[in-house]
DNA sequence: GGATTGACATCCC
DNA sequence: CGGGATGCCAATC
């Protein structure tokens, strides 16, 4: 399955511990820079059949863009046992947490 | 096969 | 950084 999906699964699951994407790198490294839309999807239809570490996943001004406060704590509790600290409980220093893949 | 979905990215101020 | 409107695109129902 060479789908858009596929490539941006394996990209998800290459998140490290302690670190983060955002929705458009993943897109981007998946080959749709503009698909970034797609991940979200990936995220709602996907994490519930593959094991994706979604809680890595968040939105380019390093926030989580949940609502599900249940949820939402869930992430966050995720992040900050990887040792992602968490500002305002969904502000994230893309600085120090961004994931930056050595594009190869 | 087409409308719908959807946790975004980006522009501008 | 931040917020309102729009574009963008592919998987899913």
């Amino acid at each position: 399955m060479n789908s858009f999906t596929e490539r941006a699964i394996e990209v998800i699951k290459n998140i490290p511990e302690g670190k983060v994407m955002t929705y458009g790198q993943i897109a981007k490294l998946s080959g749709s820079p503009r698909a970034a839309r797609q991940v979200v999807r990936i995220l709602h239809s996907m994490s519930k059949k593959h094991r994706l570490p979604w809680h890595r996943v968040i939105n380019s001004k390093g926030e989580i863009g949940l609502q599900d406060h249940e949820s939402l704590q869930e992430q966050i509790f995720s992040l900050q046992c990887e040792g992602v600290e968490i500002e305002n409980n969904r502000r994230i220093d893309l600085e120090k947490y961004q994931y930056i893949p050595a594009n190869g």
